[in-house]
This record gives structure tokens, sequence and C-alpha cells, in this order.
DNA sequence: TTAAATATCTGGTATATACCAGAAAAAGAT
DNA sequence: ATCTTTTTCTGGTATATACCAGATATTTAA
């Protein structure tokens, strides 16, 4: 270890760390480079990184491909409830939101879809995908199934901005019952590149089952956020 | 890089998740020593624990102290909205549930908890902390915080088990809204310490503020989950 | 048999170094 | 000015090695 008692990492990231807080790096400020803050704060790459990693779990730094390390700004609220559309609860938080179709198309239904959705196998699903993120940093991936069957003539619809507006004007459907699986988790590699993140970077999985008031189940949502991007905010109201 | 092309750590990963999956190991099985992974898959200590890693914030694998690694088993699922109690919905999962309360002190509120619990800065609350978690493992730490104003008396019941059964039995407090805020953080060193996880430990962090019918805040919770030990399940009912 | 001391095994941290691949900047050609 | 090529800078991965500290197993002493 260089200068300095204990641990160097953790020493290195609280340099940084409080470099941060005192206002010194501002928020999509990049940081110095490896190198540099390994030459500077007398220690090796390995360890600075380390640091690096730690400020990175703390949701505090992120890294962008091979350009730097950067400090993060605020974070989405979101509420998976969802009276509102992501376009409009962004705006609303003072960010600049963005969504992108990556998919869509006609599938059918396997075993877990199936059973997910609670329809018959081989049923026919809409599939989308879309990225979404605010201030031109993606923050997740969506991907949506919809029951073709409960919602006929779906495919044609314009579901690039909201489902949600889809189903409470065109089919009135109202969102009666949200069922909500929310988990720790890994990005795959695919889904890590769309979300200018490294391989296995840490995400936060939410599983959405949408029931109409008639029970049955209308929409089937799998989101993956980026871990540093978000915030999920729910209201229960057992009245 | 060893035999095999492409990423060594990838490779090292996906041998020792084709194990897991396999069933070669089972959950709470000890994996290979670090020295003996490296040598067995051809590569050095660096690149077998990058794997490790790797897996660890899959949630395939977790590490004791300095123990080893080890297959993680079966998650808690937990459901904030709170109708039953820890040791009662743990069991259910057929887990063998532990409560133990670190922590039980009055305290006065500073700014942050005063508009927390909607409560005027220096009003008496009580201060609970406990470790909970499942099968011998510790799973999160629990901070509770109680306005004395508003339940009369709560210091001196017995808060061991449930503060929800007491609210419920001897306050006749109904938990009327529930808000909660769920993010990815970073274990502190102490918290680390109680959850045997390493410092900085990506955890949950499920902040919690219940209200009775007449709207007032009754509990401000915060919890730091494990990544590794959490399955969060909400039901919404927009009815 | 029990308790204390010791050796060994485990992961945790750190240094020094090397090469690769993508992004960005600089230099050159049109 | 604009496009293309080249160079430089950045993080990403990997090797080899060393020592530390806690947990465990073993040995030794009472």
């Amino acid at each position: 270890m260089a200068a300095g008692r204990g641990v160097t990492s953790a020493r290195v990231a609280a340099e940084l760390r409080s470099r941060i807080e005192r206002g010194e790096l501002l928020p999509e400020d990049r940081l110095p480079s490896e190198r540099e803050l390994s030459e500077s704060l007398h220690t090796t790459r390995v360890t600075s990184r380390e640091a690096l990693k730690q400020l990175e779990a703390e949701g505090l730094i992120y890294r962008s491909n091979r350009r730097g390390w950067f400090v993060t700004s605020q974070r989405i609220n979101y509420n998976p409830s969802r009276a509102a559309f992501f376009m409009d609860y962004v705006a609303d938080q003072g960010l600049v939101p963005f969504s992108r179709q990556l998919l869509k198309k006609r599938i059918v239904a396997d075993d877990r879809l199936a059973s997910m959705l609670e329809v018959s196998v081989k049923a026919p699903l809409v599939e989308l995908q879309r990225l979404r993120g605010a201030n031109g940093r993606p923050a997740y991936i969506e991907t949506i199934y919809l029951p073709e069957g409960r919602l006929p003539g779906i495919y044609e619809c314009d579901l690039e901005r909201s489902v949600s507006a889809v189903m409470l004007g065109d089919y009135d459907q109202q969102y009666a019952v949200v069922e909500l699986d929310i988990t720790v988790g890994a990005l795959s590699a695919g889904q890590a590149a769309l979300l200018d993140a490294p391989p296995g970077y840490t995400c936060l999985c939410v599983r959405r089952v949408v029931r109409n008031a008639a029970g049955e189940v209308v929409e089937y949502d799998l989101e993956h956020w980026r871990h540093d991007s978000l915030n999920i905010q729910v209201r229960l109201d057992n009245s």
C-alpha cells in the first residue's frame, strides 16, 4: 500500500467520494483517467479500479464504454403502478426522456409465457421491445408481451409511445391489478451493450403482470434497469 | 489467456454456472477454493475471482468471510405491504427464519427523521434495529422508527417479534397506506459485517413509510437487504 | 478429556506489468 | 471546408506474485 493507513482502494474511493460530495466534481463530469488517478494518488491501476467499481456500486459514478468514468446525475423516479406514462413522468422530473423501439413482432406463447399470461401454449402474442432513458443516457430495456386474443387488432396499433395509452383509450382496459416482482440481477452481454454498460452489470429486474377488471392478464412486462438510474416509488393503499 | 477462446473470466464463470445448473453443485455447497479453481481451469486467481464476482452479481453464489464461496439457495419472497409477519411468511416458504434485536432505544427526531415521520424536530421516537435472515444466513438489517407521540407507551411493548403485531393488536392501527421507496445501493462496512458480506456489497434499500387510517405516519423503516436473498413481490389494487 | 498454542487453508488486498479494442483527437489528403 | 487516415487516449482483460487476516484444523500441553 502507498501513503496513508488502511485499505488503499477505500482511501481512493473516499477521496473521489469527497470530491463529488463537495461539488468539485459535478454530475456528468468526467473523472481523471485511471492512469492519472493511480499516479496522483500513488497507487496502481488495479487498485484505482477497485475504488471506481466501489463508487459505481454505490451509484455515484458510471463508465461509458471506453470513454471514461463520469459522475451520475439524478435518478428516474419510477412508479410501476403506472398512472402516468414514461415520457410524461420523466419530463415532470425535469429530465429529457427518450424511447426507442427495438422490436415489434407477432409470436406464439411458449410454456413460460403461456403460464405468465395465463393463455394456452401457442396462443398468439405481440412482443415489443424498447430502450428507454433520459438525458441521452439509456436507463432500461423493456420487453412487453400482449395477448392478442384479449386485445384483438393490438398489433396494428401504434405502440411506439405508450402501451398504457392504447389500452386505456382504444381498449378501455383499466389497469385493475398490477403484480410486481422485483429482483437484483445482472445484465446479459446483449442487454449491457444496449445500456452502455459492461457485461454483467448489476441491474434491477422488474416483472409486471397487469390484469383488467375481469382479472384477465392483458400485459406482461420484463424490465431491466441500470441500477444507477432508478428509484422505485410505490404507494400501497389498503383501504 | 489460457486454453479456450474469448474472455477467460467469462469462460470460468460459464463453467461454474453450468456445474450449478446441472446440479453438480447444490445449494449451500462450497465451491473449490480460488487457488484450486485457478489451477484446474488454467488461469490465475485474479481472473478466477473476476468470474466468481460475476456469479455473485448474478446471485448464484456468495462468499462467507474467509471460509469460501458457496452456492446460494432459495431467496426470500417479501411482500412489503406486509399483511404477514416476517417469521410467518418466511416459515411458509419452507425456510427457518430468525430475528435478532440489535438495538432498542429512545431518541429524538433530527431534521431528516422529523420530515420523514412528519413530526416536529426533537419529537420523541423509538429506534429499533434488528438483523433478520433464514436458514442461518443473515438477509437484511432493519431500522425502525416509531413516533412515540402517536403510539404512547410503545417503548414498553415487546417489539422483539413483530412491530406490526403490536400495532394491530394494542394500538388498533391499521396499515392504511404504505409508501415504498426501493433503490440499489451498497452496504457500509458495519452493515456488511453484520450481513457476512464484503464491504460495499450490493444491497437493496427499501424505505417504508406507514400511515394509519387518519393519514398519520406511524412507522418509518429502513431496510438493507443482501441482493442475493431477496425477491420483492407486490400486488397493486387499483379498484 | 479439555484447553491452549500452532500450523494451515481461505479469501482480501496490493504491486508491477502487458497487451487488446474501442473512442476520440489529430493529422493528412482531397 | 470535408472526408479519410493515423495516432493517441481510454478502459478491459490478463499474468505473475506477494503478503495479510480471519477461520479452521491440528497439534501440543495441562
